[in-house]
DNA sequence: CCTGAATGTTGACCTATGTCAACGTTTTAA
DNA sequence: TTAAAACGTTGACATAGGTCAACATTCAGG
């Protein structure tokens, strides 16, 4: 793609996502890229809180969000991180407007670009390329899930550790090891054993 | 909604299900449904194979389907059940077209109304009734994995059935055990053990 | 309606991993 | 810069649940 001229630099990455696998022509692009503003968020900042209804979906410029819930128990599961280039939301409560059921977090200082509900999905239904970009992150969500439900049953603790580096190679090194070890489903003792045995 | 007039009796659930989101005038309906196959299937018959790629999505007019893998050390997982009235496929292998990695089974003797992947994504392309059907697939895949990815972190073998009892009430009646302990994680002693203490 | 194979149940035993605690190191916020 | 808090690592110990085997039960298919 051509660098679009006269595009403030925070909407450059967006920018190169948007136009990346679908052709957009500069004005529509400019449509969408205006409903998008630019947010800074700190380290452990929540963004979606357990009861509350999901209203805006983030794309990430810089940093590191982090999907979680937390049982009765107090016990922490992650069940996604999203990093630069990619899309995060309370994706189940922003589509149903029903609570989140789950935390969405910052666990980087990190500058996002929000989009609200409203502003999406009237994009969605009136710009086909939005609508294709829509379904896409569904399908990568879907198939994310569903990888990990299949690369996590079965495995002992030093598989799992194994997967996640072939998987996603930068995982630990961006992700502390209690996270790493709420997402793998073991303790922090047990990821930190199995790192020693790698 | 209406019955529709001389409509063969195999296409009225499928028919039910698409009308009842969506208005879809009769029509349009026809050339959706012209589009669908009857096809019988017997117990335990294979419909998608793991080095498959997957051509065929399948709506369930009766029985049930099984999506399950098995890894190297011949654990099988089963990741999903599909029953009457619900669209079952490899969805990955569906989307991209690469091998399936998984396996789609018939667990019960079914018949079943299949779409080529063509004709599916032509529906999606064309009509935006069924495109719409197609994003609500999407987010209910998306949905149940992650109410699986929660529902089975940080939760013993008893906790697991309970939460399949709750948000699957039909599931144990419908699935063997062997099956069952294979969805959840456990083996069948523990899965065995676990509802005698429930 | 039979029969053999597959499945479910239960007991005995073993191992991976969780828990808890101690300690050293890193991070952070004032 | 520093003090306090959080985190990572490691050891000792406890235990949930896996494996294996024996037996009972169910069920599919002829």
């Amino acid at each position: 793609m051509q660098p679009i001229n006269s595009l403030p630099a925070i909407y450059q990455p967006l920018a190169t996502y948007l136009v990346r696998k679908y052709e957009i022509d500069e004005e529509r692009l400019q449509s969408i890229l205006s409903c998008f503003k630019a947010v800074k968020v700190s380290r452990n900042e929540i963004l979606i809180s357990y009861d509350e209804v999901c209203k805006t979906h983030y794309f990430i410029n810089s940093g590191c969000l982090r999907l979680f819930t937390v049982n009765n128990a107090g016990i922490e599961t992650s069940r996604y991180f999203a990093f630069e280039g990619m899309f995060a939301t309370a994706l189940p409560s922003f589509i149903d407007q029903k609570p989140a059921l789950e935390y969405l977090q910052a666990i980087e200082k990190s500058e996002l670009l929000a989009i609200s509900r409203k502003d999406f999905f009237q994009l969605v239904d009136t710009t086909s390329e939005f609508s294709n970009i829509y379904r896409e992150i569904l399908e990568i969500g879907f198939v994310n899930a569903q990888k990990r439900i299949y690369g996590f049953q079965g495995f002992d603790a030093l598989e799992k550790v194994r997967w996640v580096i072939a998987s996603q190679p930068n995982f630990l090194l961006r992700v502390s090891n209690k996270m790493a070890a709420s997402y793998l489903g073991i303790s922090p003792s047990t990821l930190s054993r199995a790192k020693s045995r790698l």
